[in-house]
RNA sequence: GUGGGUGUAGCUCAGUUGGUUAGAGUACCGGAUUGUGGUUCCGGGUGUCGUGGGUUCGAGUCCCAUCUCCCACC
């Protein structure tokens, strides 16, 4: 359930989505843990320490590994990982894009072939539906198909046409699963997903149509896939206008700050994005004054923190030169710490944005800092 | 002391009958990464070819001397 609390100039909004496992401050990141497990060594424990109010995991990547019943037998994922928020998993539809060369698509639905052992896996609504039912998060992603950018129009156009079928069936079968007695968490929730590519008119058609499906979220899908910044921004801008106000809006795998930013300003709720955890993982570093690749040779005796604006664990103790000192020598202990500042920095922008929101300065918020922040330095 | 071997990038090494601007891996330096296949991808050569002399149109390559290190013998 969301509640909107308040909303700025532009089209910012600041809210509250109520969930089985708790309530999430919007506009919020979700951490991800495609896996069940965020990359880099970070413990449910240290999701807590960073500020972390929702976490991600991924449809496809838990039934190649260990499998869904697996995880439904151990009592759901919020216990099997120890993490007792709110968790969001996403269907498997992103694989159809991600996953391009092992994969084939129908009216039914997409084979893939694992990318773990090579057999054959068939995912469609109805069987991410079940996996996620198996998996008891608390939001199901609708099953979709992603499209790169720049794709035929044509293309894109039947894409849409079979992901709306598909969400009428998600629905259909998501509320059989959870209406059953063993459900592992009946009150889950589905998001519908807006495709369309950055073509306007197939944008604003499809959202309007999984509008009317009445759910209680929706994404927009499908961006920061190979088009600009600016048709991204122009892409939301439009399509939030045709979404439900009561409704919570996440704008799928963005981004940087900056693109975080921009999207806050035209009304998005929530975001995730492999970026803090994957660049972190490459030594690349989200400050207030922008982003740096600490294996530079500059900061082999640089004594300061990541940031030192920062207040994560991580900046209160260790210096640019040990960090770099464990990257260098590829110590586990590097790509943790990197993880977990960078991390620490998104759910940190996050309860800036949302306080500014409070307040009422976003806007001088976003004009200081949606371009410093993307800027290397 | 004698004989043999060896010396090319920080490291390990390749380099044809003498032929254009000196090659690879690794290390190092830099870049990329947007609903995650974590050791990936892309770019960069950083060199007194041990040293000196000689032959040659031309030498990492052939000749002489010398030095280093290794091995064997005395």
């Amino acid at each position: 359930m969301y509640r909107l609390l308040k909303q700025e100039e532009g089209h910012a909004r600041r809210g509250e989505f109520t969930t089985p496992h708790g309530t999430v401050q919007t506009p919020a990141f979700m951490n991800v843990g495609t896996v069940a497990a965020i990359k880099g060594g970070l413990s449910a424990k240290d999701l807590e320490d960073i500020g972390t109010q929702v976490e991600l995991s991924n449809t496809y990547h838990l039934h190649v590994r260990p499998g869904d019943e697996l995880i439904r037998d151990m009592g759901g994922l919020h216990k099997f990982m120890g993490w007792h928020g709110p968790i969001l998993t996403d269907s498997g539809g992103f694989q159809v894009f991600s996953l391009a060369g092992l994969r084939k698509v129908t009216e039914e639905g997409v084979s893939f072939q694992s990318h773990v052992d090579g057999r054959r896996l068939f995912i469609g609504p109805e069987q991410s539906m079940r996996i996620q039912a198996n998996l008891g998060s608390d939001v199901a992603m609708a099953f979709d198909e992603c499209v790169k950018i720049p794709s035929p129009r044509e293309y894109f156009q039947a894409a849409n046409g079979r992901t709306y079928r598909w969400l009428v069936r998600c629905k259909k079968a998501l509320a059989a699963y959870n209406a059953e007695p063993d459900a592992v968490n009946p009150c889950q929730m589905l998001f519908g997903i807006n495709q369309g590519g950055i073509y306007p008119d197939l944008r604003v058609e499809h959202m309007k149509a999984i509008a009317e499906l009445d759910l209680p979220g929706y994404a927009i899908g499908g961006l920061a896939v190979g088009e600009t910044h600016q048709e991204m921004y122009d892409t939301i801008e439009l399509v939030q206008e045709h979404m439900p106000a009561d409704r919570p809006r996440y704008l799928m795998g963005v981004g940087t700050p900056g693109n975080i930013i921009e999207g806050v300003w035209r009304g998005v709720d929530l975001f995730d994005c492999v970026m803090p955890a994957r660049n972190g993982r490459h030594a690349h570093l989200f400050t207030k004054a922008g982003i740096i690749n600490l294996k530079n040779e500059k900061y082999a005796r640089d004594e300061s923190p990541i940031d030192p604006e920062c207040g994560c664990p991580v900046c209160r103790r260790y210096s640019r030169a040990y960090l770099r000192h464990l990257f260098k020598a590829e110590e586990a202990l590097g790509l943790r710490l990197a993880v977990m500042h960078n991390l620490w920095f998104y759910n940190h922008l996050m309860e800036e944005i949302r306080a500014a929101l409070d307040e009422g300065h976003f806007a001088a918020y976003r004009a200081k800092y949606a371009k410093i922040l993307d800027t290397r330095i």
